[in-house]
DNA sequence: GATGAATGAGTCTTCATTCAT
DNA sequence: AATGAATGAAGACTCATTCAT
């Protein structure tokens, strides 16, 4: 009983913080972390002002807590995807198949991740490079480094082409409508990128 | 004589004008538009703070001459370039060339027009769309176009593709290291763009 | 018993309003609008400067609420004390004493009000203006035609000679003395006012 | 010829104070003393924004030249025409349809007056006390004396009623349409200001 | 845990005034 | 005498944060 208790306050607690970081991510995503109001965070999530500070100490803290949370669903979604699939080429083109999912399924947490990317505070780009390591490692390894041991893609320098592969991908996925959505095919990118490194032309279109 | 004076009096206003620009350029790249001082600006001109305030009406109007100048400069350095080759893929390369030593030329800028460019302010959004319209268009008609009529580049859709280049200039342009200097290589850049865009791999590597 | 509660912070804030408006009048007065120091307004009330933006939206707005304020007291008071004679004679006097009263009662409120009526600001003109109508009103009908129906007033335009006994009140109870105190006596002004009024002189010294 | 040569320049000194006191004028009566702008005033007469310096000391020392100046116009206008009247109430009339003139002839200077009127800085205050004693001294000896030595106004106390001929005017005067002219028909406040003031109601209207 | 009144550092902006030309 | 660039004091307003209830 005590435990179903404490079970059930952890959950209010939790939901509580959840409502409070989307809120946060829609407030961040609209006007930028410096114009954002954490106020208006707040009573946006349904509570008054001072409520937030119970769950984040901090303006920063909120966002540095936001990155993490939004990053790490970005980067697990991409990564399970990716991995499951066998063939490298299968790979490249979900990587950014799914890249585009998340925007679209996400456009609020999508749009936010640029402006913490772009952010001029380097604590938040900090924060940024850490919670996309392994997704950097995903596709300069797991995709990258696979196709060129097979002899599927051309012998590059990985770091560098990792670099470009993740620039199509934040470039190109970042330029959405008003509603969110993606301007751009995700087939078309994947498509471009595959020419640049595929060892031969057959068999691609 | 009169004509000199005069003229000796506007070069003065000039160059105040252009200090107080740079000083913004500073100012903005390490800040960002909404944590910059405009007060800071204009003491780090070397003037006293009201004396920005004869020069551009409000921080917005500061930032708007500043896009205009820093995007014309840009623009019209890659353009000059460009054009100035006859081949196509030299067209590219130089493209990616010139627009890596604009970085390095001037570093403060091209971190300004970053800043800019993921401005969560329409305003600005909107001014660096009207000022590197060019840019586009030159990627657009004097390189894809170009390379497509002549069969060198294999047919695609026009600007999509002035997209992923332009995603990859920016995208990979705007990695420096702490001096300001690109990370990449604008040649790898290029060759990496040119895989993805030739109608047939022979001579390429 | 949350009704108490309530009640108490209700008062509570009502309390801080009124003290700031109170310290707003003071202020006001002493300076005119835009001489006033809105920080000062807030420090003098015992908060700190921000204190006052969680009560009113901005400094007009703030000169606009103590317009309505006073206002409404001054004209209440007015109104209560004229329409409690029956004889007309008797409430033109009491108009003018009362008048006089209020000035005596309230001086920094009554130099505020002055203040507001001269202000060349036209949004704290036409907020008198409206404010002040009920006593235009009084005046012009429950004096004026009710006197002159009687015939003890003899026949005059009615909204040129509540102007008339209007200016006279405002300019005779505005010259105080440094403590606030009126300078003139009411009964001479009544005096004088009645003299211009009545159908005959007889009776009346 | 030096004299000659020195007068000139004398007469476009005084030429220029006084487009730059007519400019003051004008924006002093659009804005009050604290909101006008003295650049805005030099640059209205057409002058930059120093020129203005060369004349008047300060913005201070400019109000205080702008009410020595105007305040003299009035005064003078309407004594030398009560003056001109040999019958006491033909002097009264004469006072009320002069101070009537004055706003329309010069409507502007007439807002001016108010404005300094009703400045809540003591010197403005002060030096519209001293101008308009000679006007005070008017009404008070050669109107309302005069009047009740020779048994035609009712014995009444010098200095309050001298105030209450002064309110009246001001009072009305004040009254103005967009266009500047006086709401108010001097010869209605004159009757007014007469049946007050006359010992008998005989050959009164 | 939630509340929201109070705080006060920080910032953009205005403008009277100075002074070198 | 006229100019206008430079100055810097001053003030309205914002908002992250605290804390008593």
């Amino acid at each position: 009983m005590a435990r179903i208790a404490k079970s059930d306050r952890e959950n209010t607690l939790q939901q509580t913080r959840q409502r409070l970081l989307e809120s946060a991510a829609v407030e961040f995503s609209a006007h930028g972390y410096t114009e954002a109001n954490i106020n208006t965070i707040s009573l946006a999530a349904g509570f008054s002002k001072g409520t937030i500070y119970n769950y984040f100490p901090s303006k920063q803290a909120l966002m540095l807590a936001l990155i993490a949370g939004v990053g790490k669903l970005h980067v697990e979604m991409i990564s399970a995807a990716v991995r499951a699939e066998e063939e490298v080429t299968a790979r490249l083109r979900c990587f950014y198949k799914t890249g585009f999912q998340f925007v679209e399924a996400y456009p609020v947490q999508a749009r936010f991740l640029l402006t913490a990317l772009n952010s001029p505070d380097m604590t938040h780009q900090q924060a940024m490079g850490e919670i996309y390591q392994p997704m950097m490692d995903l596709v300069e390894q797991d995709i990258l480094a696979f196709g060129m041991a097979q002899g599927i893609f051309r012998p590059m320098d990985l770091k560098t082409t990792t670099n470009l592969i993740m620039t199509l991908y934040l470039g190109t996925a970042s330029r959405v409508d008003s509603q969110g959505k993606p301007l751009m095919n995700s087939a078309v990118v994947a498509d471009f990128a595959l020419q640049a490194l595929l060892a031969e032309k057959r068999g691609e279109a």
